[in-house]
DNA sequence: TTCTTATTGCAAATGATTTGCAAAAACAAA
DNA sequence: TTTGTTTTTGCAAATCATTTGCAATAAGAA
């Protein structure tokens, strides 16, 4: 799987964008990431590289790359009104969120959500373009 | 079913609230209406019926109804930021959201729902309490 | 009718995200 | 390396949905 950075370069390359120190620290704090962060924690892990980082950059910089489609956006019950960015960009996988921890798990689920959206085309005549599948609960460490 | 006024009455009775005209005009247009509306449509639609009701007695009042348990609340990948307010208590039930009108459509997938609920249960030993399911795509009259 | 207390209107606060603009930094060209 | 062009940034102010404080109003019991 090629990294966020070198996607991100080639976006660059083709537009005529620039690569500057504040979006290598952003682009790095999403490839180590495993989570779905929220635009202020990319922010807290982002200015330890980069101590100078303005917020506004970083939601320029998500929003860069969610244009470009190498990221995409959830929002999850808990706090419907701050957005995760989620660097997974494969369409066929759901979420888990640990209602106490707050933790986000993914996994994958492929056969489901294409059963599901096949079921419901047949069944209702509407074209469906996106599955968005989220499970609340407790995760095991918290239990 | 039990409308939603006739239940808001039993609420107000257990604790000594009151039914105000406000109430009555928002809980009329919850009652009637079929889609999932914002706070916004709420608000002018009840205004109709009683031109004084301020923007944030809706908001009071929706999340009255909230806390009580007569409304959920949904947000779409549409405006992440715009709440959804939902009458349809039953757990079982799915959404889809046509891109295009922004109609909301629900349907009835109570098994469906329940078997995900079970088998990502056995697959994790994590504990699942609620699940979402939420279909984005275009609509039969928007085709 | 009166009294108590829940509810309202209004304006101001909040919190996440966006935007305008002048200053700073990339990078191409010289 | 210096210059020039253009993108990107920092910062402060704007936005937008929602919430809150408080004095004024109105339910509903007595």
């Amino acid at each position: 799987m090629t990294s966020l950075i070198y996607m991100a370069k080639e976006c660059l390359q083709a537009k005529g964008g620039r690569m500057t120190n504040q979006r290598k620290s952003i682009l790095s704090v999403l490839d180590t990431l495993s989570g779905h962060p929220t635009a202020e924690e990319v922010y807290r892990l982002a200015k330890k590289k980069y101590p100078d980082v303005h917020l506004s950059t970083i939601y320029r910089t998500l929003r860069w790359l969610q244009d470009e489609g190498l990221l995409s956006t959830q929002s999850f019950a808990e706090d419907t009104r701050k957005e995760r960015f989620d660097p997974n960009l494969s369409a066929d996988h759901a979420h888990f969120l640990c209602t106490k921890c707050k933790k986000v798990v993914e996994f994958s689920e492929g056969d489901l959500l294409a059963e599901i959206m096949q079921q419901f085309e047949s069944r209702t005549k509407f074209k469906v373009e996106q599955v968005s599948l989220t499970l609340y609960g407790i995760c095991k460490d918290c239990k």
